[in-house]
DNA sequence: GTTATGGCATAACACCGTTAAATATTCTAC
DNA sequence: GTAGAATATTTAACGGTGTTATGCCATAAC
């Protein structure tokens, strides 16, 4: 009787074949601009088949999104063991604009689209990898501060985590939306942000820095 | 002769009507949750009419985005003259945040969405506002530079214009990208963005600091 | 008074995401 | 081996979208 597991086997290639075209597609030529009927074709199959994997176009994007997010949280999780707080959200940043740099699409879909309420909701109820590669985020950031590194008036872990993730955000993302076509000059992005991140890093510590 | 007159003054006034009609929708419900026929609707006319004023739906985003974009190059405009450059980068950021805060959808359009090829080239072509906006920031950079009040590494008025832009963009792409719905505790906009800016400008300039 | 023109509406097109119903395919059970 | 159940997929369609070709009609020009 192992032909069920073939089954399930089988259901379970073609489901991930349609996300691999669905992430193909996305990533090409946007979320908007891909439809359903586009993804469909390029699997070989007629566009209802795929309501027979997903709920809808929707839970195409949300099943790649958490699965970008948890590759981020892993990534952010391999830095951890460090001494010194702020080389180890030196490093959180630079993995978190590595990824952006080779993951320009699903950095767009998780961090610069807006998303339907309904989509939020769904996101935080599964409890989404991406809040978890926050949480990281705002661990190290509550560790720096009861380390005392940071001056006193920084004394919120959310605070500063967002500051942290906010700045270096700003950067990917500029680049990513305006970074081809644009009169302007843009520097190179890991430099800058390798750079903004000691600017900032400077401000926030106290003044017994290097 | 006056009736010429009074036809391009009633052409402009419904034009401005359909306009307008289009700026509340699209803030309330988002660019793409809004569509033709709703703002038809609310002025009073067919669908059909609106292709009379305007070549179709991203033109309206696009006039809509060049009006604002002009309102935040003449907000920059306004703040210039200031002795101590760091005083006018902080007001240039502030009025920045303000401007997102007050416009998220053109904020989202401008800054946050990836264009086409095509589109860029249009903008640009029309002397993007957007991009006025930026040289403003630049100047207002270089001459911090010029002043001698970052430290020597930032000497590049770009690569320290992006440093500014990006993080402040980075907080208030967060907020309107993931700001409702999700668990992330966010802090204030305004504030943590001043403070960001402040860490930030600390970071940037040399060891005579208050 | 006839003719052009500008402003708008009617009707339709092609496409979208999505779904109900029908069909093909595969497995189970006798 | 075959009937029947279950699954996988397709066909056809719905309501909605941005957009357009066509036609109407009031006004302006001669």
């Amino acid at each position: 009787m192992g032909s069920q597991e073939r089954r399930v086997r089988e259901r379970a290639d073609t489901r991930l074949r349609i996300l691999d075209a669905a992430r193909e597609l996305f990533v090409r030529d946007g979320y908007a601009a891909t439809t359903m009927r586009a993804i469909a074709d390029r699997v070989e199959y007629t566009p209802t088949a795929i309501y027979h994997h997903f709920a809808n176009k929707q839970a195409l994007l949300m099943e790649l999104c958490t699965n970008d997010f948890a590759a981020l949280a892993a990534a952010f999780r391999k830095i951890e063991p460090t001494d010194d707080p702020r080389d180890s959200l030196g490093k959180i940043g630079a993995a978190y604009v590595q990824f952006g740099i080779e993951h320009p699409m699903q950095y767009q879909l998780l961090f610069m689209t807006r998303r339907p309420p309904a989509a939020a909701a769904e996101l935080a109820r599964r409890e989404e990898p991406g809040e978890s590669a926050y949480a990281i985020l705002r661990a190290s950031c509550a560790k720096a501060v009861t380390a005392g590194v940071f001056r006193a008036r920084y004394d919120s872990p959310d605070e500063v985590a967002q500051m942290c993730w906010g700045s270096l955000h700003g950067l990917v993302a500029l680049h990513i939306a305006m970074g081809e076509g644009s009169t302007i000059p843009w520097r190179d992005l890991r430099k800058t942000s390798a750079r903004l991140s000691d600017a900032l890093m400077r401000g926030l510590t106290r003044g017994s820095r290097k």
